[in-house]
RNA sequence: GUCCCCAUCGUCUAGAGGCCUAGGACACCUCCCUUUCACGGAGGCGACCGGGGUUCGACUCCCCGUGGGGACGCCA
């Protein structure tokens, strides 16, 4: 049997962290085991769900590179067929019309909540051999009720958690077509189940719920049972559940954020599965990888820190062109156009490996192509003191007369270090104030290779005049 | 309230009865490297929720408790 897993979000939103790595888990499934991966896009819910979500989700997807096989499958244009099984349950009568209102409805969950039950239908218009039915109201729409079993219990092996076994009396006859004759999510999703031939449902385990419900239905169509692992949620980086404050819940927003997609892919798929004491692995180890018997069963917060030492050695890693792109385009955003000035790729080559994201690489390198920000005047009054300016003077004269090469350059400044008996940093210090506006950068001369001679030297002259 | 799930360092986790004086990673601390800050290297701090069983032996199995989380919609 060839496997096939499924990512079915609602577009309600945009693609957020824990669905991602629903779809992560779901895709490197498929991928292990050579099967296919299905998108299938949750829309039934006509008044949430927006053309812009449903863009948002493929743009995540697509930014993480968790490309699908076969879709995205709409559940809005699979509407005739969904009426269909609905008939033909109603045929069979493992369906039946339910004529009560939503205030009634109401009111028999308040009742049962006060007196300590779980909320759940009663059954009023479920048909039973020789029970008589309340007169049909006229004005109420009829919704269609799923005949779910009234005994005995439905088990499935998890294969996240293991044996889950719910009683059918904890289960109530769901709604399966509301008023307006719209399907439901539960019913669509045992339709499109059974009928995309899916074998491994791979998703959150807020659907645990639902599972039991499911399955009842999928015997009701005949349907084979697929194999279920509920994954556990992502909590936010205080042990909260994910929402909006905790800001980037967006998949987008990493990127925004300047995180690489292979950083937030490593550090998503290391987040509650395991191999052993790897923590640093490309997708295509993981794909090899990757089984259903190593998920935590327990929920796992999500740790920003270490997200940003992944990003840190991706960014190592990260090829040097495609680096620099990113980095010109954020520097644009910055108004800043570094296609003028020091060559891009220097500059990047000698930052990356000081910055955990690409934001803080661009907010480093900035002053390479804008003005240098003013340095703090208490710093400048601690290393640009008199007695060092005409030290730097003396530099400025030599380097002027410099060959402008890392090598020359780095002469020059040991050379000045040694005639004057001074310590090394004495020197770098001013220097990298005048130059850069920080007291930190990589090595001086190094900046100063990169920076170029002009530049350079008109930066120093202001402070020596 | 009812049902379901979960429980190892601050965090992510290894652990499928003896390999555990509980391993790795992030963070933190110390030292080294050093032209400042990072990077990097070497160390260090730090955990099996509690109580009962089962067993020669329990982090691992069972039960109870406690604590978290989830679900109870004509949302998905």
């Amino acid at each position: 049997m060839t496997v096939r897993t499924r990512f079915a979000p609602s577009p309600t939103g945009y693609l957020h962290i824990g669905g991602a790595r629903t779809a992560l888990f779901s895709w490197a499934y498929a991928r292990r085991f050579g099967g296919s991966f299905i998108l299938r896009i949750e829309d039934t819910d006509l008044e949430r769900s927006t053309p812009e979500a449903v863009q948002a989700i493929l743009d995540g997807m697509n930014w993480l590179g968790l490309n699908w096989d076969e879709g995205p499958f709409y559940q809005t244009r699979r509407m005739e067929r969904y009426r269909e099984v609905i008939q033909k349950l109603l045929d069979e009568g493992k369906a039946y019309y339910c004529y009560a209102s939503k205030e009634e409805l109401d009111l028999m969950r308040e009742k049962q909540m006060a007196e300590g039950l779980k909320p759940r239908y009663d059954g009023r218009w479920r048909p039973e051999p020789g029970k008589t039915l309340p007169a049909i109201p006229k004005d109420v729409p009829p919704v269609v009720r799923f005949r779910n079993p009234l005994s005995g219990k439905v088990e499935w092996n998890d294969l996240v958690k293991g044996h889950i076994a719910i009683s059918n009396e904890e289960l109530d006859d769901l709604i399966i077509a509301r008023a307006d004759g719209t399907p439901t999510y539960n019913f669509c999703v045992v339709v499109d189940d059974w009928e995309m031939n899916i074998t491994h449902v791979i998703r959150g385990d807020d659907h645990v719920n639902n599972t039991p419900r499911q399955i009842n239905m999928l015997r009701a169509l005949g349907a084979d049972i697929p194999q279920y692992a509920h994954l556990s949620m992502i909590l936010g980086d205080d042990g909260q559940k994910l929402s909006k404050r905790h800001g980037a819940v967006s998949v987008m927003q990493y990127h925004t954020d300047g995180y690489l997609p292979e950083a937030v892919l490593n550090y998503l798929a290391r987040l509650g599965w395991s191999h052993g004491d790897d923590e640093v692995f490309s997708m295509e180890q993981f794909c090899q990888w990757f089984d259903l018997d190593h998920i935590t069963s327990s929920a796992a917060q999500f740790n920003t820190e270490k997200l940003n030492w992944l990003n840190a050695h991706y960014i190592k890693q990260a090829d040097l062109g495609r680096l620099s792109e990113d980095i010109r385009t954020r520097l644009a955003d910055m108004a800043i156009d570094a296609v003028q000035g020091p060559d891009l790729v220097q500059v990047v080559t000698l930052y990356r490996e000081r910055v955990s994201t690409l934001n803080e690489l661009a907010e480093q390198i900035r002053f390479f192509y804008a003005l240098p920000p003013t340095p703090d005047a208490e710093a400048l009054q601690k290393h640009m003191t008199p007695e060092i300016l005409p030290v730097l003077k003396g530099l400025v004269a030599t380097l002027e007369n410099t060959e402008w090469s890392a090598e020359a350059i780095h002469h020059a400044l040991a050379n000045t270090v040694a005639e004057n008996g001074l310590k090394f940093p004495k020197v770098a210090m001013p220097l990298r104030l005048a130059l850069t506006g920080g007291t930190q950068s990589p090595s001086i001369d190094q900046v100063m290779t990169v920076l170029g001679k002009q530049e350079t030297l008109k930066r120093l002259s202001a402070y020596l005049s």
